[in-house]
DNA sequence: CTTATGTATTATGTATACAAAATGTTTCGG
DNA sequence: CCGAAACATTTTGTATACATAATACATAAG
């Protein structure tokens, strides 16, 4: 009951960052279940930390939206509805579309080779059955798009979206019987970028997240009723 | 030179909260200019709080990416490059686009009738001469749209995305030449969310933006000259 | 048996103290 | 007069102490 979050000291980061990397992890995860209170002297206690690096961390989490405060309470891990779902999901999508169309225009040839090696590793990783190997590789082949676009800003919003729904990740990683229809999907988008064509890309895009929405919301719903 | 800040105390919040808001204002305002250092017992001492306060809200800024953490040295107010301003505007024409396109769906009787007057607040508003009442009626008019696209997660990345221009505001705003364009704009934008003409609402929202792009990266270079 | 009140405990909000690292300055040697 | 090293100062990073508000529990009254 007690299981320590697994800490990823990286020496040289202050205590703050440790914590936030910890925390963070153990949210998007589920080892902190939403709902769940993040009390600073058992955090610090477990951590091995004083409380002043958690409260710091907590303050980043909070405007993240990973957890919310309760005044003169404390944080809870935020709670995930089908309606922040939602809009996470529909602010995605503008972005994900934004993200192709832009790559159509900036990506270089080696992010262009990086993009045709990932969208192979994704097909190979999903004939083995590892998840967490597919949800890398998914992974891996987006972050190489969001990089195309040059746009930190932007890499930054979609990252943090994407953690909004790391927690339903397995959700369409699970299902075997999507994994054809995710590599078809990659290789729409792939081919699209390649060929300079922003209005494929975007109806790529879009359909991809429709799909992946689909796959949550759906998943939620079961959960939900239970 | 050791003008105070001016800390709206809503006797209420968290000391933090405090801080964060005043620190904020600071820095779209100007008062604290960008590569400023924010040494801690300095600004604990000026906003007569200890240093725990100042410490959180500094964390939240710099997760808001209004300041940068240098290690071991502090943080201090981020610069404004050509290049981010124009990493957020590629995003921000993105999200605004996608919330006039949302308000086409989704906004009420009610909605709809607080932005024809937000409309006429703002034509009444150029007629004066006071750019913060332009611009606060400005602010209005989105506001009410990006309220109607009933997306809270869309709302809150607009809003922050919208803070970071908010030192350059002063540019469109004050160039009067524009004013008779922006009312034209603004007014394109309402009637085709009156007529619930998705793909006439989003050509009139991206050229609005790109407009304010032109005139901002102008006056940029401008300042970078001097 | 239920409800209300008072007390005790717990957790947050804030302040301060201490340590370590970085920066700036002074002094000494060439 | 210039450069390097040592020292002093400043500032962050972290821990701890104290006060206040909220919650929970127990006890007493109806």
């Amino acid at each position: 009951m007690d299981e320590q979050f697994q800490v990823d000291m990286d020496e040289f980061l202050p205590l703050r960052d440790v914590v936030f990397n910890t925390l963070r992890k153990a949210i998007l995860t589920g080892q902190l279940k939403p709902g769940e209170r993040l009390m600073e002297v058992h955090l610090a206690n477990r951590l091995g930390v004083s409380r002043t690096p958690i409260r710091e961390a907590i303050r980043k989490l909070e405007l993240e939206g990973l957890v919310i405060m309760i005044p003169r309470r404390g944080a809870e891990v935020a709670q995930i509805t089908e309606k922040s779902l939602n809009d996470v999901l529909e602010v995605r999508r503008a972005l994900d579309v934004l993200s192709v169309e832009l790559a159509c225009e900036r990506i270089t040839e080696e992010e262009m080779a990086a993009l045709k090696k990932a969208c192979d590793d994704f097909e190979r990783a999903t004939k083995g059955k590892d998840a967490s190997v597919i949800a890398r590789a998914d992974v891996a082949l987006h972050d190489i798009i969001v990089q195309a676009t040059g746009n930190q800003r932007l890499q930054q919003l979609v990252n943090n979206l994407s953690e909004q729904m790391y927690r339903y990740r397995f959700v369409y990683i699970k299902d075997e019987s999507q994994h054809e229809k995710l590599v078809t999907e990659h290789k729409e988008i792939y081919e699209s970028i390649l060929n300079r064509d922003k209005e494929r890309a975007s109806r790529a895009a879009k359909l991809h997240i429709d799909n992946q929405e689909k796959s949550i919301i759906r998943q939620i719903r079961l959960e939900n009723r239970k």
